[in-house]
DNA sequence: CGTCGACTGAAAATTTCTTTTCATGACAGT
DNA sequence: ACTGTCATGAAAAGAAATTTTCAGTCGACG
């Protein structure tokens, strides 16, 4: 007996000939809206298509399956494809890759990561968030931990480009009150707090929460505790086959937010760049000579 | 109670806060791979979860559901809503995200460049990398750029945990040549050089070389001019609907190198670890008391 | 008109799922 | 160390769902 590979949808059809009339009644009924229709119990789907319970048994065993779980088991698998996303198929590129090679490993947590995240995030958020970072009347904070440290810089790098006013904290905890006593009401402190969360962190939110600043705060998904602190809190999904969390899911939000603040402000940026272009020029030329 | 208009998918993010241990370890497995994963019995997502059917039963309870059933109804309106429209069909995980919001847009863009570079590249170049770096008799040297410094440190970061004799150049290429002279022959100098290539990279490969020592280079698809030294090289899809490059593939590269590095040297790796935690948790009780 | 065979659903039997109860163990505060 | 609170799952009880049995109905055909 085989099922396999071939929809559920596929077999009613194939079977319509030898269906009865009410088997056939049952089988209208389940392919309008399919496959949802076949989501609930037998009694549902049942009474849904006015006939009775034994009428299921005996169509799905008809078509085939061993009995209703078996059928809706197959019926959500198949919802289980339509649903899912692009992401997950990978097939193509992983061609010469072995299928055991950890890069394809990592390839395939990270597309779950990635997709997780964003089914998780809230667009509202990020465009808040984004909304945020534009205002050039406030000053931005990055702190990082000492993984998370290099994102932090990563972020930084680029905003202090795209924008004024932009700061990184020292990794170095004990010099942080320096860089509280500088915010001001409005300014924003950009955390990145994932697990093993440092403790400090808590105390530099609140710190700077007192001061006024708004907080922001990059963190897994079960959350930092600086987290209850933010105003707004990505919640990343880090997860990798690796004794280490990974981070490249939480450096793609940063990606998008680094173009969504130059995007929204693109005109003063532009005019930025040029500048900096102007300077590397001259840094250049000075060092040429020499 | 009003649990309509909001999906249940909101709900639980809502609820997390006060979700005990095995209640947010049920609502992660039901987030995962969201809806499909909440369509079987309570039995079959207990089993899932890893948690046991009474957790199931006060957890829905406590998001607001009557119970199980009325649950797993609301869940099946959403899986409903979802398949039903077409839109959502092709694009679920972008469900939150307007089409032509930026973070569908990296996204689409990031899954090309992951794809693309995975085709490009050869396993046996990234086993051969990996190898080389987990060979402790070479020391390791790492530097990048003005925006992939960030990249360097966070690799550098990670493989000083995983053994020693690692070292961070700083991105001051005037300090460079001090560091030249300390490599040896079998040294590993691991260079980030992505396009506006920085001019000093090659004169810093060239003198690495010189003194005997292997280059390793991570770059664009279009190679920077220190590739030509190097014994390997990534070459990274770094394109992005953005101003600037993505990084975010890099990071994944890297990323899987040091699992490959870790794993192959995994007894020694441990013990370093232990140590390690070992000394964080000596520095935390200095700070204690204070 | 009668008989046969097949279809159908009511109802019973069975299995599985869902909920409740309760004992245990972890943990915070005294 | 003690005590109370809470989280948790094993197990029992209760509720549905699923399957089986079986008798009634209908149409085909002689």
């Amino acid at each position: 007996m085989t099922v396999a590979s071939k929809t559920v949808s596929d077999v009613i059809h194939s079977h319509l000939g030898v269906l009865t009339r009410a088997e056939k009644q049952l089988a209208e009924s389940l392919l309008d809206n399919y496959p949802v229709s076949g989501l609930g119990s037998i009694t549902t789907i049942a009474e849904n298509a006015g006939v009775s319970t034994p009428t299921v048994v005996r169509m799905v065993q008809k078509l085939g399956f061993k009995g209703y779980p078996d059928f809706q088991a197959h019926l959500h698998l198949e919802v289980e494809a339509t649903i899912s996303n692009p992401i997950a198929k990978h097939d193509r590129w992983a061609q010469n890759a072995p299928g055991t090679h950890i890069l394809n490993r990592f390839a395939d947590a990270i597309m779950g990561n990635l997709r997780q995240t964003l089914t998780d995030l809230d667009t509202a958020t990020f465009d808040s968030v984004a909304a945020l970072l534009s205002d050039r009347k406030r000053g931005l904070y990055f702190v990082g931990g000492r993984i998370t440290g290099a994102l932090a810089e990563y972020f930084f790098t680029h905003m202090q480009v795209i924008r004024p006013a932009t700061t990184l904290l020292s990794s170095n905890s004990s010099s942080w009150p320096q860089y509280v006593l500088n915010m001001n009401a409005g300014d924003i402190l950009i955390i990145f707090d994932i697990r093993r969360y440092e403790q400090e962190m808590v105390s530099l939110a609140t710190a700077a929460r007192k001061r006024g600043a708004e907080i922001v705060v990059f963190t897994d998904q079960w959350g930092s505790p600086a987290a209850k602190l933010a105003r707004y809190a990505f919640r990343v999904r880090i997860e990798a086959p690796s004794a280490w969390d990974s981070s490249v899911v939480t450096l793609f939000i940063v990606e998008a937010l680094i173009e969504a603040v130059q995007n929204s402000t693109w005109d003063e940026t532009k005019e930025r760049m040029k500048t900096l272009e102007g300077l590397f020029e001259q840094t250049r030329l000075f060092r040429k000579p020499g």
